[in-house]
DNA sequence: TTGAAAGCGCTAACAC
DNA sequence: GTGTTAGCGCTTTCAA
């Protein structure tokens, strides 16, 4: 166990005191140039690393933020990911992760283990059991802490989320242009904002064309393979069958549509079909799957962004909620004019 | 800035001294348990949390481990993430992760900042452009370091490895029991071992077979959606076809597959296909794709386990090198026999 | 331009 | 069973 090189190791062979060479390693201008440079090509050649414990101890700084997911486990999060570890490596500052499972109380636990590390700053995507971030909140103290994507509908912390109801009614929007009238919804869980705005904005953009709203075409699931095939047999006993679904995840989606088309349903001309997320599979499906194109590399990006402008002090009070664009890729799936 | 309390603020208030704080924080049974419980309830009134530097300042260990990947944004690396951090979690250890890009100069300063961080073990994926880790070696230093997926083939170091050319070999036996007796194989960089073990183990199966090995029948590739679509008009173009087609992934696979059946080419019956990985897509293309099923997430476990087994000082110095087996998963786009 | 010295919060001899 | 004390390596006043 080889001890590693302390200043104080460099400020002995230099026969100059620590305080200079702490100084001299942060390039203080108050340390003579010359010093500087011996002072580096000394730390060099002792192999020296700064001990970034003792370091945080006196600084009380970590250059570290801390991400809490529910799950890593899934295209979206790991998009999100990508863009935070490089938007964060720009800015020196590296990532600790950690997933809550989808459960509050090891979000709580996740929480606590961030303070403990003395995080800088906060990143919290909520576990979908979260009834409200109050038992949070005291937890954080006076550390920053932004939410994306599943966030609490609360003024006093930043928010960086996706605008799916704007996406969702887009969407919905685009099936009626292509004359979709009897429009079926197969969301996820509502009590998650991101579910329950996709299902609004789909409510909005059949108000907008006075199309009448069926509860009984609302259906709830897990999203998942089976789900998709769940609601396609669902699909198959209905008298009246929507000529119109928008699924809120194109997994879900997809395995509904291989489903009713095995049963001998033509899609889009029966029915046309479009999903959320912009997953590889919408381009294998066939026909390919319309969908929105969810940016989880820019949102993970303008997370951090927004949270280094809190650490250092440079908060923005009239945005504390910021929406991020998620365009409509439009695909054979729901083209029922003109186009092949 | 409220001051968070410290040892000091629990024993000044209880009238001890800090050490018996310290140690019956730790549980230590030379406390008498009447006290320990007392300072646990103080702690716990006064909002104590312990600061992780200061401790980690005197013993040296974080419980932090450093996880550097080439890059965060794929489907297999998020399974593999998932699969560390829930081993990680249940030991109380924390995940540093960063990405290298591909990049081995990034690499180079990943492992630096991990070093720096003091993490007690480090996890790496090495980016494709590592010429060796000969320059690593040194930042190591006393670090125990294990290399997962992609690796250095060392002899003191140990890898967690899939066993890519086996389950390359079994695939492609696979094909062959199917009556496929030309066999293509479109590869990887095989700069990187993972794939020129698929590569070597497609080729043992040929010679298992006394099937030829006919080389311009191998060609490699960046294994994206366009590259599946350019071996695809490749294959077009070749007067003699192969019968059967081993893709490095299924998402390159996949879209080859597709394009050759908007050509006119039936799959299984004028080639057959199988691809590597088992992501999404392969349930949705039809037919569904034979791959195999490379287990990400034990993976993750697996590394993590081993690290921790090296950092509390258990090496096995004869299992230096763990190799996980894939399973291959037989679907449609193989079955020339029989099967529907 | 540099040095001395205090202290960040914690742990672990060593003493009693 | 508990207290005293000396650092871990660094930064930062204050003084020179």
């Amino acid at each position: 166990m080889q001890k590693t090189s302390t200043i104080y190791d460099i400020a002995k062979k230099m026969g100059i005191s620590p305080a200079t060479v702490s100084r001299g390693l942060q390039n203080n201008e108050a340390v003579k140039k010359e010093t500087r440079n011996k002072i580096f090509s000394v730390a060099r050649e002792l192999g020296y690393r700064t001990n970034t414990f003792a370091k945080s101890l006196r600084t009380g700084k970590t250059r570290t933020i801390g991400v809490i997911v529910p799950t890593l486990n899934s295209n979206f999060m790991s998009a999100v990911l990508a863009g935070m570890e490089t938007a964060a490596a720009n800015e020196k500052y590296n990532l600790i992760v950690s997933q809550s499972m989808e459960s509050f109380e090891k979000q709580k636990v996740c929480v606590h283990a961030m303070m403990d590390r003395q995080v800088d700053g906060l990143l919290i995507s909520l576990a979908s059991d979260s009834p409200d971030i109050e038992h949070l909140r005291t937890l954080f103290a006076n550390t920053p802490v932004v939410f994306f994507d599943r966030a609490e509908n609360t003024d006093d912390y930043t928010n960086i989320l996706i605008d799916n109801f704007k996406s969702a009614r887009k969407l919905t929007q685009h099936l009626i242009e292509q004359g979709c009238t009897r429009l079926m919804h197969i969301g996820g869980n509502k009590m998650r904002k991101v579910y329950a705005d996709r299902l609004e904005g789909f409510k909005q953009a059949l108000k907008d064309n006075n199309l009448p709203y069926n509860p009984d075409w609302m259906m709830d699931c897990d999203l998942s393979e089976n789900a998709g095939i769940k609601a396609a047999e669902f699909i198959l006993n209905m008298k009246d069958k929507p000529d119109g679904v928008i699924v809120a995840n194109d997994h879900c989606a997809v395995h509904c549509m291989l489903y009713l088309q095995k049963k001998g349903i033509k899609i889009p001309q029966d029915i046309a079909f479009a999903g959320f997320n912009n997953d590889a599979v919408c381009k294998v499906v066939q026909p390919n799957l319309t969908t929105v194109d969810y940016p989880g590399h820019t949102l993970g990006e303008t997370t951090i962004q927004m949270l280094l402008k809190h650490i250092s002090g440079g908060i923005l009070a009239n945005t504390n909620t910021i929406l991020l664009r998620a365009p409509v890729i439009v695909r054979a799936s729901s083209l029922r004019k003109g186009q092949a």
